[in-house]
DNA sequence: TGATAAACATGAATTTTGTTCATGAATTAA
DNA sequence: TTAATTCATGAACAAAATTCATGTTTATCA
């Protein structure tokens, strides 16, 4: 079986021209090279070098281990470095897994810096997960879990990192943008867009017209944030969004953003992790970060 | 150090899922891949694998090694199967060296079926050496020299495989086209074009020219036999070729060869191969189709 | 819930492998 | 011819890998 030494001694020879001093570089006897070769001949029927004058040169099979050698070593090497990186916390992956539409912008604030800061990590953003965002965390497809209805379960820790207000957006020239505030009945007449997701996590059901026993006209789905904003603007329909959210498009865009009721809804975003793994320097750097980031 | 074993290890454990599998597929025990990865991880300070529940589950450095493995393990498999069939005599590299321009055409039609049959040689043909074409055979730069002229030397066999006569080549219109063969003082008012070589290794001077102590009006150089033709055709001069050469493009080109004086210029082409040499299928293969190639 | 099975870890004993040392043979250079 | 250089080889020794026996944890099932 060719191992990693045959590689490096072949490699070697390359490098030094003779075996002697082969064995030097490698911190070895010029026996032990000699031996270790001519074990491998014997495995594979057919010698690597041969003698000339005093010297040696490659045979063709020999040639053919060289070439090998010089597209493997390096790659040994290159992942010794990285598990060396590993090692010291340096490098590893970040598997983040999303469920909260409207975070993504959020998501690419806090990443932006901490992938200057920590250009050995891998960092994977996954939006759909086989078994839930749970269980996605749990059978570690997932390291990191950002979602505002964190489901507690002893391996699992959330951690709050920011706080925000849940808003009706309605266009500009809609007759409830003069108004600070929305009452349930109002909506009975109006399209609500949402991102396609269960009603039932849908807080303007679940806190605001549920308890009230009201609805809306139609629900519709619409996959992006821009989308869904154009149709509002353009008075097709009104929707709901963070309020940072809506206050970013508003700049260019007429549209207006509204309280639920009186007292409004208010949200948390969390950033879940399993408990096993605090400690690590990557991670808990990545969840300062978000708590850094508004 | 990363060693094979690790890789087959990590390869093993995600084919079959337990260590206890994996260690049956390696015909190894459990406890020797347990101990093997053990060490590995003090080597290189940080775990491979963690235990989850009775089974294991890779960690980043884990995953790491695999990934190494999934692109390593093939090529050494892949060489380890060509060294197979070069102990076998089924694979290997014939580097031909060409010290005779014309032979050219010749070595195509060699080399066709030659290819066919050995699939798994390398071939590589070269026509100019550092050292000159028997400094090349010695110092193993090629394996074949083709040559109309051998060097004796006690380490090189020469292998006779064609004989043919060297004739020289006038427009079909030159007033010479008529006559059988051709004698040293009619070439005093020609132009001769040949190959750029020294003059000395040049049939036409040495075995025709000079011992009548004749010469041409001019000599001039021209790389490729295609153009020369060209020009002898065109009525520009004459030149030198192997008959059968000759023939070939007489069939559409106006020219016409004639024997030099009245006995000819007969030449051997050689192949000539380090006696050491001998017993390799594939080289004495060569051989044999160029002895049966005209 | 307790018994059983499956899976991995560990220490000691053993076997295998790798390494060195001492030496020989071949080649080159002085 | 002599000395130096280089690789090969066998024997002794050292180191590493492997197994064996056993322990621990976890999952399964009656």
């Amino acid at each position: 079986m060719l191992e990693r030494i045959h590689l490096e001694i072949l490699t070697a020879i390359k490098a030094h021209g003779t075996l002697t001093k082969a064995a030097d570089s490698l911190h070895l006897s010029q026996s032990a090279l000699s031996h270790s070769i001519k074990k491998l001949e014997g495995q594979i029927a057919t010698p690597i070098w041969e003698k000339e004058g005093r010297n040696l040169r490659l045979t063709d099979a020999g040639e053919h281990i060289q070439t090998l050698a010089n597209r493997v070593l390096p790659q040994l090497v290159h992942t010794e470095l990285v598990l060396n990186q590993i090692a010291k916390g340096e490098a590893g992956s970040l598997r983040i897994g999303m469920e909260c539409h409207p975070c993504y912008q959020w998501l690419l604030r806090v990443i932006h810096p901490y992938l200057q800061k920590w250009p050995n990590i891998d960092m994977d953003v996954k939006q759909a997960f086989q078994f839930g965002a749970l269980g996605a965390l749990l059978s570690y497809e997932i390291d990191v879990l950002i979602t505002p209805d964190p489901l507690f379960t002893p391996k699992i820790d959330y951690i709050p990192v920011f706080d925000y207000e849940h808003r009706l957006v309605v266009a500009a020239s809609h007759t409830l943008a003069k108004q600070d505030n929305v009452l349930p009945h109002q909506l009975s007449e109006e399209v609500l867009f949402s991102y396609p997701v269960e009603p039932l996590r849908l807080d303007i059901f679940s806190q605001f017209l549920n308890p009230a026993k009201c609805s809306v006209k139609k629900h519709k789905n619409i996959e992006t944030t821009e989308i869904m904003l154009q149709m509002v603007a353009a008075g097709r329909g009104v929707c709901a969004l963070p309020g940072w959210l809506v206050d970013e498009y508003a700049k260019s865009m007429p549209i207006k953003s509204l309280r639920f009721g009186e007292k409004g809804i208010s949200k948390q975003i969390f950033v879940g992790v399993r408990n096993t793994e605090q400690d690590i320097d990557y991670l808990d750097d990545f969840i300062a970060q978000a708590k850094k980031t508004k």
